[in-house]
DNA sequence: GCAACAGTTTGACGCTCGTCAAACATTAGG
DNA sequence: CCTAATGTTTGACGAGCGTCAAACTGTTGC
């Protein structure tokens, strides 16, 4: 047994507010950015830019992810991988996801335009 | 002066978490899904389906919606008239709202198919 | 075996939230 | 004016949340 997952809601148990609740929660949302480009992640909060909370806080906030149906959690050994359901959210509630993750990355597209002079985030 | 309104953050104010944290319960999920008609509504409770609120509950409700910046409320008289800011919303998060509202109101498209034996809503 | 590792669970703390009830504006009508 | 109507504000209460710390579970590697 090596593919195991934690428990979490089937693709149609999934609740509007349910979700909508988890995502109201700073560190939940920065954890959902972490988890938009669809791969695997541990929990490790020095992996997640969450460096000032304990791991059992971080744990929490996984596990209300995990309950509201936002994220699936695979038990490898001893780690966990915990990725986006993006394909029963889009299922449930289409463009929502979408939608979401466009509105909080609204500093990429220019493509590095600048001269290079000063890299401001280095 | 007959056109004020009740202070609320400015378009570019509102913040993704605030209003999903808005969002995230049943009550104010179901005040967002009549406002969505886009026209004025009063906060008397009866006026919109939650008989069974107190009307300080439904005003500290709406108080929440618009200092998210989800809606805003015009004072006329001894009348309040809150309406959804769709406008703002779309401009700052494309598609969220559309998806929001879509996702709420599974049950309408087949323009009632039955024999009209029993109006379920009067 | 045993110690280090990766997370979870439990308990505690302060803070926020949702709800009601009562008191308080402010406006509208007789 | 006095009263009714429409909401808001304040205070209280219980429930839940976010956080940490410590104890715990299960796994890997020596």
């Amino acid at each position: 047994m090596e593919d195991e997952r934690l428990p979490q809601p089937d693709s149609d148990g999934i609740d509007l507010v349910a979700v909508l609740h988890a995502l109201g929660d700073p560190v939940r949302m920065r954890l959902l950015a972490s988890y938009a480009d669809g791969a695997e992640h541990s929990c490790d909060p020095r992996h997640l830019g969450l460096d000032h909370l304990h791991k059992s806080t971080v744990s929490h906030h996984m596990r209300v992810l995990r309950e509201a149906g936002v994220t699936s959690t695979r038990v490898a050994g001893r780690n966990r991988f915990v990725s986006l359901r993006r394909a029963d959210l889009d299922a449930r509630f289409p463009g929502l996801l979408d939608a979401l993750l466009a509105s909080l990355a609204p500093a990429e597209p220019p493509a590095a335009a600048e001269p290079a002079g000063e890299p401001r985030t280095p």
